[in-house]
RNA sequence: GGGCCUGUAGCUCAGUUGGUUAGAGCGCACCCCUGAUAAGGGUGAGGUCGACCGUUCGAGUCGGUCCAGGCCCA
């Protein structure tokens, strides 16, 4: 068939009709092709075509070929039930039936065997699977099977993560939004709980339940019987054990930080539950006064008094020159340029939330920016350089003369003093006064920037993100007077007391102006972030937060996690690719902190209790004591029991840490904490939950399987769960979770922007599943370099599903010439394979592979497994190999010693190549497999393992052979007629080629090996021919099988002209 | 803005420690076969290696700057 008609057909892969009617149609070969095509419409797949009566007719009746069709029925052509076209959608649920059970059965083969644990990260229970999942699942699958199939016992436990805002969002949303939802909130906090956690529940197991479906129809194999969820009891008991161990080593602590928070529900807010919606709110430009103008003045380079009357005599000789605003009637005295003036200067800041100034603690620059000391209208105040017109139009102000310039870095540690507050705030302990000294002081900051404002930032770190970030930096206490109802505590100035923030911008600009603080106000319209569900305006606000410390030593290295992270990733573990260590580890020097606190409903809660004054315990001994109880009861039982059921098993009396006092019989005045676990730390305990669990669940030592292998998931994990894992682990047992770290990129779209729903450029897993099969979808993400980011398209499965079918139609045709061939009878010994046959160079290229094969299994590169065995399946078999050998297959007598030595290499190469598929093309593999041994029951390639290497050796002359089968192959080309040379040989099967031979290398070679790898009737050599050449056969016999035209061909016995192998095979003389 | 990564034929990718005319497959063009046939084989065209500087006798490969894109932060 035409390369037209093929196009055709693989276009259209359910359109039948429309191929049919297009081929008829247009084909441009005609009507030579019609009753083939006409044939297909009641084609059965299984069926040899050598019985399909439609073609026999073709053939027979087509003139000229009677004869080459009287020995048709000698020949021994190729029969199979491999069916060509693979209907892997159809199919492969099959296979998956067959299956039942396997996972089980393959870990029983194992069992003895070397361990490789590989250890599943959670995907998000949530939706169903993306092209994400499909790559990161079938990089695993190809880990699990090719680690088994190279003998290992490869235990691999699917897991989810199911606790997490995304979910509770998403119930909040769809199931308990509208009147429900204001139902719910009208409920005691614990029930209002519950009831959201049932649903939530619901919607993690419904999606689970689709996701591992979809898992096992991507053929992943496995314990889909017994996975890890992080909502089970044991899981969710063995994450709060890690809490319990990291309590022991020191590391959990509980500090203040800015969070969005809803005054009008009192709760904290996660990113994805605010709604930005239009608000109107006062904008202000506030003058800080220095406290120390004469230090102001000098970061400006402005001499002091003493030198300045010297300056101002100089300053009167040059007085006509000095740059002026012009256009304007002078009547006030404007300053001079470089002069310093006699007022003190300001410090302008901008805000849009003046309620926020009494919490000020800091003003911070750019230490990278010029900025300016500027006159205006009287005043003398610092602003960014570049902001100062924007500024001065802003106020309308009427004059300003810049005075004099500096950089940032020169303001750094400048004191000021607060508009309205004389004396610094008493702090509360937990605001973590580091040094009270550098309050009212300028910081540097460098997210500072020049769009709005007057590149001074008011710095309040209790209310704002950066600002939170920046009073860590330089130990300012996280100062919040905002109590949960959005009002002011007792620690503000009187006038503000008891105020809610929202008064208390217009009390607050107001009070500046009149105090003549305020430069200039004005309300506008902004977007400002609310309450996604009561819609309310939200605030940054300081409150109490459970943290992870980085920098704390543990007790038991006396290191802290940070050194013992950098440590391990420095030497010990493995990345692939190597650049994954880099990337860890400058994650690990920067990062803060671990906040593990939620103010959520949907996850593990942190088992902290509050004492009756208020101060808060969480201690080894009683998360332990909780994390018994959820083992038996699942973490619902903190949200329905009291203090006295959930310590249960904890005696303070034996708790050194407990708080002084505290008694068993206290335990009713206990007040349960209302956080929850930040879904990170769960995810995080999973060597933990799973690994160990599962170690200790079966009697042996919870560290048999610990650390593990290998982790393998995309690149953003660096900072994700490959961190939170290292973390926690470290913390909890002083060792890394993993060996290994194998990380794959992001999937693109064909132009390398990223996929997203809104730009519409995704893909359907599912839909990929229904067009292509798994198996397709496999064998695409085998051929990518995954190391980087991922082009997809739909046309790349397209791609794949060709190279698919070559691979397919290269174990067909093995197959289909093994009908008459039994293994135990018929086999040729590997060592009566003569070293110059061509089965020994096939089997020697064949062992190549196996080993490059199965070094590209234990790197991890799959792209080198599916090149090389494609390769090999395209070129070294079938338009080799497989080429070369179709002669004595079909030709020779069916028990020939040439014939069965070449069956046997193929049995061999496809038995061997069914394993070295089974990883990838699990479907196809085993199909494969179970046709090359007749099997009827259970014989499955995925309990096997691959072949040991066949030993044969080929001859190194071979390399020499090769070279003159191009040459030769060439010389046909060139021997062909051509518009300027008509008379050719078209048919190489009518000519002879003449090969150069000067090293006489060719002659230990059978010349009709040589003449079958070129696919003509002869080869002979001309040891001073420098190049090879044709000789045109076509006045010598043909022999009417094998269509050869060898010397020996002559009429026989039967009527017939046949060659002297033929004639012996058709048994006449 | 910062850290890490990517950029080689129309497409998907190889390119080892810097060293001859930069490779493969697909696709494309042309040809052969009709006994792998909804197959199979052969030949060929096609690249200023993202751009620009630099190091070197020599750069796809090393260094720098820039452009485009991705992940993670800010």
């Amino acid at each position: 068939m035409s390369a037209f008609c093929r196009r055709l057909a693989r276009g259209h892969p359910r359109g039948f009709g429309f191929l049919f009617h297009t081929i008829t149609t247009f084909c441009p070969q005609g009507p030579r092709y019609r009753p083939a095509c006409s044939g297909w419409m009641t084609w059965t797949h299984g069926r040899p075509e050598s019985e399909c009566a439609m073609s026999e007719a073709t053939n027979a009746g087509a003139s000229g070929q009677k004869e080459k069709n009287a020995y048709r029925a000698t020949l021994n052509l190729p029969q199979t039930t491999f069916p060509m076209k693979a209907n892997l959608v159809q199919n492969e649920p099959l296979s998956l039936k067959r299956w039942e059970g396997l996972y089980e059965r393959v870990r029983r083969t194992r069992k003895g065997a070397e361990a490789f644990v590989f250890h599943d990260g959670p995907p998000y229970a949530n939706a169903s699977l993306h092209l994400g999942h499909l790559m990161n699942k079938c990089l695993k699958d190809f880990v699990v099977r090719s680690q088994t199939m190279m003998g290992k016992d490869c235990p691999y436990v699917p897991g989810w993560d199911c606790h997490g805002l995304p979910i509770e969002h998403k119930v909040m949303t769809d199931q308990l939004g509208g009147e429900k939802g204001a139902k719910l909130a009208a409920l005691p906090e614990d029930v209002r709980k519950m009831a959201i956690r049932r649903e939530c529940q619901k919607h993690a197991e419904k999606s689970q339940k689709l996701q591992a479906g979809q898992m096992q129809r991507l053929l992943t194999l496995a314990d889909y019987a017994d996975p890890y969820l992080t909502m089970q009891p044991e899981y969710e008991g063995a994450t709060l054990e890690v809490l319990a161990d990291l309590c022991g080593q020191g590391l959990v602590y509980r500090a203040l930080k800015a969070v969005h928070w809803s005054p009008a529900n009192e709760t904290a807010l996660a990113e994805a539950e605010l709604e930005y919606m239009e608000r109107e709110d006062i904008s202000v430009y506030v003058d800080f006064e220095a406290a120390d103008a004469a230090a102001v003045y000098a970061a400006f380079g402005l001499l002091d008094e003493a030198e300045e009357e010297e300056e101002e005599e100089e300053e009167e000789s040059r007085d006509g020159r000095d740059d002026r605003p012009s256009g304007k009637e002078e009547q006030v005295d404007l300053p001079k340029p470089g002069v310093r003036p006699l007022t003190r200067p300001s410090f302008m800041i901008w805000t849009t939330t003046p309620w926020t100034l009494p919490a000020n603690l800091a003003v911070a620059v750019n230490p990278r920016f010029m900025y300016a000391l500027v006159w205006i209208d009287g005043a003398v105040t610092i602003v960014a350089e570049d902001l100062v017109d924007k500024v001065v139009q802003a106020a309308k102000a009427e004059q300003h003369v810049v005075i004099a310039k500096t950089r940032g870095d020169r303001l750094l540690g400048l004191r000021y003093r607060h508009p309205f507050r004389q004396e610094l705030p008493r702090f509360r302990a937990e605001e973590r006064t580091v040094s009270a000294d550098k309050v009212w002081t300028v910081v540097g900051a460098e997210y500072v920037t020049l769009e709005d404002g007057t590149g001074l930032v008011h710095t309040a770190p209790g209310h704002g993100a950066e600002d939170y970030q920046t009073g860590l930096r330089e130990g300012l206490p996280i100062y919040c007077p905002v109590k949960e109802d959005g009002t002011y505590d007792e620690s503000v100035p009187e006038w503000l007391k008891g105020m809610s923030v929202w008064d208390a911008n217009k009390n607050v600009t107001q009070h500046l102006r009149d105090s003549g603080h305020l430069f200039y106000d004005h309300t506008f319209l902004h977007s400002y972030p609310h309450d996604w569900r009561g819609k309310s305006p939200v605030i940054f606000r300081a409150t109490e937060q459970w943290f992870i410390g980085v920098d704390r030593p543990t007790k038991r290295e006396g290191k802290s996690l940070r050194e013992l992270a950098l440590a391990c990733t420095a030497e010990g573990v493995r990345f692939v690719p190597e650049w994954g260590r880099n990337r860890m580890r400058g994650m690990l020097e920067s990062r803060p902190d671990w906040c593990i606190s939620r103010q959520r409903a949907w996850g593990v809660p942190i088992p902290a209790f509050f004492m009756p004054d208020g101060t808060c315990f969480m201690t080894e001994a009683s998360v332990r004591a909780v994390a018994r109880v959820v083992r038996e009861k699942g973490t619902d039982v903190w949200f329905q029991a009291g203090a006295e059921e959930l310590l249960a098993y904890y005696d303070p009396s034996n708790d050194s840490e407990a708080p002084s006092g505290l008694t068993r019989e206290m335990f009713g005045t206990l007040r349960k904490g209302q956080d929850i676990l930040d879904v990170w730390f769960e995810s995080g305990s999973s060597w933990n939950g799973v690994i160990r669990e599962r170690s200790r669940r079966t009697g042996e030592n919870e560290n048999a399987r610990f650390p593990v292998e290998l982790y393998l998931e995309g690149s953003d994990q660096h900072r994700g769960w490959f961190q939170s894992s290292l973390l926690a682990s470290l913390g909890a047992t002083g060792k890394p979770p993993f060996r290994t770290i194998l990380t794959h990129g992001f999937m693109v779209d064909k132009d390398g922007r990223k996929m997203s729903k809104s730009l519409g450029n995704t893909l359907e897993v599912e839909a990929l599943l229904k067009d292509y099969g798994a198996d397709v979808c496999r064998w695409w993400v085998a051929s990518v370099p995954f190391e980087a980011d991922i082009k997809v398209d739909k046309s790349f499965f397209d791609v794949a599903g060709e190279s698919y079918r070559k691979v397919r139609n290269t174990l067909r045709f093995m197959l289909s010439n093994l009908y008459d061939f039994d293994p135990v009878k018929d086999a040729v010994p590997m060592r009566n394979m003569p070293s110059t046959s061509l089965e020994a160079w096939v089997l020697g290229a064949f062992d190549a592979l196996s080993a490059r094969v199965r070094q590209g299994y234990e790197t991890f590169d799959f792209q080198a497994v599916q090149k090389g065995i494609y390769d090999f399946c395209n070129d070294t078999l079938s338009a080799v190999y497989l080429a070369a050998a179709k002669d004595r297959l079909y030709c020779d007598r069916p028990d020939s010693l040439r014939r069965r030595r070449c069956q046997t290499a193929l049995f061999t190469m496809a038995d061997g190549l069914s394993r070295l598929l089974a990883p990838i093309l699990c479907h196809t593999a085993d199909e494969t497999y179970r046709t090359l041994h007749r099997v009827d029951g259970d014989g499955c390639v995925h309990v096997e393992e691959f072949l040991p290497s066949s030993g044969v050796r080929p001859v190194p002359e071979f390399e020499s052979l090769l070279e003159a089968r191009v040459a030769g192959l060439l010389a046909i080309e060139r021997a062909k007629p051509t518009k300027e040379k008509p008379g050719g040989v078209e048919n190489p099967l009518d000519a002879e080629v003449v090969l150069p031979d000067a090293a006489d290398a060719l002659k230990v070679f059978d010349s009709t090996d040589l003449a079958d790898l070129l696919g003509v009737s002869r080869v002979s050599f001309d040891a001073s021919a420098k190049e090879a050449r044709v000789i045109d056969l076509r006045d010598q016999p043909r022999c009417e099988r094998s269509w050869k035209r060898t010397a020996d061909v002559r009429p026989r016995a039967d009527g017939g002209v046949l060659s002297d192998r033929d004639a012996e095979a058709v048994g006449v003389a």
